[in-house]
RNA sequence: GGGGCAGUAGGGUAGUCUGGUCUAUCCUCGCGGCUUUGGGAGCCGUGGACGGCAGUUCGAAUCUGCCCUGCCCCA
């Protein structure tokens, strides 16, 4: 394996499938279609980045965790929901050989199992605000392509959380709160991104509106990361979900719902790896710094390793490569797998008891004594967190362009984002897609005042439009 | 949604058109051993494969059909 190269990234669909079996990130292998497996080294990083949204999340929400299963007569009660999943469900039919009554859905998401037990949970304002979230795989039939951690029609790692206020207001004040949120959540991961708010016709089914993370890939089309969605009185009028108010009348309650799947693994993947493999953010990497021997006759390097080990193992998550393997091919194997710090002890470190550290993000290495290395070590981490995020925002920003006309979005979209006036009409949107080869990924905070590039209506919308994943 | 192409050890391949010493090639990999160690070491030994089901045939990796899985292009 250590002789077969990762192709380049510029051929980024080949260089994404390559590295995520190269890295050990997820075995394709597994034989359903849309199904990975996840290697023990995948599954550790993404525990790592699951660690940092729990953290973020248990702060004012509480973690439960529902059924897979789900009652076809509760999953059929939303219509619009319905409409938006239906083709997507797998449905359980037989227990043994015997039929069952009811079908039982396995949940694409957990509205329909989550709200009926809601409307037990919640009586009156004072159960109010109820935030919930869980950690769960999700089931989703796909038909279009599959890709791994992109389009998979098991979701392994769905954090979906849900939240009940007694007004619109309020629950409004949520869906910033979850963006704010999410923001923090990337930005751990170095992972920058463009929160927009969904067109209509693209919003969740059953929701008031929906808000989008969404960043950008090499090859240019847009990964959606995360949304937040204001669901109104909908779901709580299907489920008569009430509660009684202050002055004892009975009212619905306004939800909320957010996700974010292992589509921030493959975005932080994509984002920062290089030619050589992973490039991982030093609080997400499994190992921080790895520790290679030079071997030398008549010194023993490997006691000067085990020794700075020691000095390392209680601060940062250390590793020392003592493999017979000569450091050459150790330097592929841990560059492949993005552990930001090498620490490389020989002959000539271990006369002067410094110590080489050499950084995975810009292979510039720097040597310092042993009576500075913690500090430097903390100095270099920060460091590269700081530059992988600055990297690629500056990546992300050049790639978001002000277009004046149809024929400008549609070269800017080739290569990245296209922002665009827009009417807010439903055809225009559309009709935009169609033209540039993308479509609206939905419309930004700001107002700018200029003319539909369809309709030439006077509008102080702007949306941003892709290609998109 | 429409259209192509492909599946041979853990990974990558030769062989398929023209069925027969294919008892399946080469590289990589794994295991055992000896020598090595500042950017993918060398030698010796050894291990492992024709996606599945059915059919044609004296005989199928090779031909036919269906299924499964994967990749690419267009909308």
């Amino acid at each position: 394996m250590k002789d077969e190269k990762l192709p380049r990234k510029e051929k980024f669909s080949e260089w994404y499938n390559e590295i995520l079996q190269m890295a050990e990130i997820v075995d394709v292998r597994y034989p359903i279609k849309g199904i990975c497996v996840w290697y023990p080294f995948g599954f550790a990083l993404r525990q790592r980045i699951y660690s940092i949204l729990r953290s973020l999340l248990d702060v004012d929400h509480q973690e439960v965790m529902f059924p897979l299963l789900i009652p076809e007569n509760e999953f059929m009660k939303e219509a619009e929901h319905i409409k938006g999943f239906e083709e997507e469900v797998y449905w359980v039919t037989k227990g043994g050989s015997k039929s069952l009554e009811m079908p039982l859905a396995l949940r694409p998401t957990s509205e329909t199992a989550i709200y009926p037990i809601l409307r037990l949970w919640i009586r009156s304002h004072v159960d109010l605000p109820l935030k919930i979230y869980q950690i769960v795989n999700t089931f989703r039939c796909e038909t279009k392509h599959t890709r791994p951690l992109i389009r998979v029609r098991e979701i392994t790692s769905f954090k979906e959380a849900h939240t009940a206020h007694s007004t619109w207001g309020e629950a409004e004040l949520q869906v910033k709160d979850a963006l704010k949120l999410y923001g923090d959540f990337f930005r751990r991961l170095a992972v920058p991104h463009v929160i927009t708010k969904r067109p209509d016709w693209d919003k969740f089914p059953g929701s008031d509106y929906s808000m989008a993370v969404d960043t950008l890939m090499p090859d240019g089309k847009a990964l959606q990361i995360g949304t937040v969605h204001h669901l109104g009185t909908n779901f709580a009028k299907t489920f008569d979900v009430r509660y009684e108010d202050p002055v004892g009348e009975q009212r619905y309650v306004n939800q909320t719902c957010y996700g974010i799947s292992e589509r921030c693994v493959a975005a932080m993947i994509a984002v920062h790896g290089d030619d050589k493999g992973l490039v991982l953010p030093p609080e997400i990497a499994p190992t921080q710094i790895v520790i290679i021997p030079i071997v030398a006759k008549g010194m023993d390097t490997l006691d000067a390793c085990k020794h700075v080990l020691d000095m390392l193992k209680g601060e940062y998550r250390t590793v020392l490569d003592d493999s017979q393997e000569r450091p050459g091919a150790k330097y592929y194997k841990w560059e492949m797998k993005g552990v930001p710090l090498r620490a490389e002890i020989g002959p000539r470190e271990m006369e002067r008891d410094e110590v080489m550290l050499v950084r995975r993000d810009t292979f510039k290495r720097e040597t310092v004594p042993l009576s500075k290395l913690s500090k430097a070590v903390e100095d270099m981490l920060s460091a590269i967190h700081a530059n992988l995020y600055e990297k690629a925002r500056q990546s992300l920003e050049s790639r978001i362009v002000d277009c004046k006309t149809l024929d400008e979005a549609k070269v800017a979209i080739q290569k990245g984002m296209a922002k665009v006036s827009w009417c807010g009409e439903e055809g225009c949107g559309l009709r935009m897609g169609e033209v540039t080869n993308g479509g609206v990924l939905g419309e930004l905070a700001a107002i700018e005042s200029g003319k539909c590039l369809i309709c030439d209506k006077k509008t102080d919308k702007v949306v941003l439009m892709a290609r998109s994943y």
